[in-house]
DNA sequence: TTGATTGCAAAGCATTTGCATGCTA
DNA sequence: TAGCATGCAAATGCTTTGCAATCAA
């Protein structure tokens, strides 16, 4: 950490660096994109990161947004993520640990987890069948802390007969 | 087992049942298509089953299966599979054990295999979060034994010095 | 200058939807 | 007969491609 205004001097580099051993050109374009999304949060719809660059520059088209993803994945600064509806998702991918998705399946919301356990049991799991595996993506599917409240409630009130003590797990 | 032409009594029974219980209607397309997925072997993109289907009747339309693929997969007979490209897969679900894939990024082959370990340790990440998991799915992505052969190859021949011994060890 | 890059529009691809017709229960 | 199911065509949603104009090196 440097400052307080995150500067993201070395995912720049990163990128300038990738552009100059390709031969491609740094172009404003491609500035704003890698801008723009450095300051996101995990998990942008290609399309999403779209209009957060139409808003800083609306002269920048769909096609470029979707072309420097593709070259910001390439430089190994984002990551594609594929959370099983149709979309490509990014996240960051510098400096960023691996980490696997829990993803509610009512409310869409994504958690992120880790587990040095899970991981190793997998590359044991490849192992056995001589697989040689490069990366893994777990997703688990379920009802969030949340989403599992909202149910109870409605199962209760669709049952309608005993009006049990509902054991509320209230979060936030 | 009970005969050896398969006959898939059982699943068109839960198929029957499904129909029955939800007051919908037995077609001729929607015994077609069962019997062609029952007779697929796994991972069967939707438009794949369409052709297969298209073979027996070619009046059979592309939604009907796209529809009734779906209707399988509430009938508990089926599963979708999102394998990464942006297709929909579908595999057989009823009497099926649960299981996770190794896919080749060089050849596409896909590795089924299952480990109870790795499951009761997902669903502790779970519990850890409050999160109630109804499936999962992982994906582990990498190269299969034969392409990693095909890759030290090409690697030995590109390096083009030292003719060292190869450990080849070959399936099949 | 040169060729990479852009942005528009059009094409692609898998999937979904609207709707008139057909067919099961 | 009622209304679910079908199949066509059109629509959708996301992504890619073709191409002339633009711009960085």
């Amino acid at each position: 950490m440097s400052g307080d205004k995150s500067d993201f001097k070395e995912e720049k580099e990163v990128f300038e660096e990738h552009i100059r051993k390709r031969g491609l050109r740094k172009t404003s374009q491609r500035e704003l994109i890698l801008e723009v999304f450095l300051e996101t949060e995990d998990h942008l719809a290609s399309e999403d990161l779209y209009w957060l660059v139409q808003k800083k520059d609306p002269n920048v088209g769909q096609t470029t947004v979707y072309r420097t993803l593709k070259l910001l994945t390439d430089a190994g600064l984002a990551r594609e993520v594929r959370l099983g509806d149709g979309r490509t998702y990014y996240e960051h991918h510098f400096d960023h640990e691996h980490h696997d998705h829990m993803i509610c399946t009512e409310c869409g919301v994504v958690i992120e987890f880790f587990s040095a356990e899970l991981e190793a049991m997998q590359d044991a799991m490849a192992d056995k069948y001589n697989f040689k595996p490069t990366h893994h993506s777990l997703r688990i599917l379920g009802l969030c802390e949340k989403c599992q409240e909202k149910e109870e409630e409605v199962t209760s009130a669709a049952s309608g007969a005993q009006p049990r003590v509902r054991v509320k797990t209230t979060i936030n």
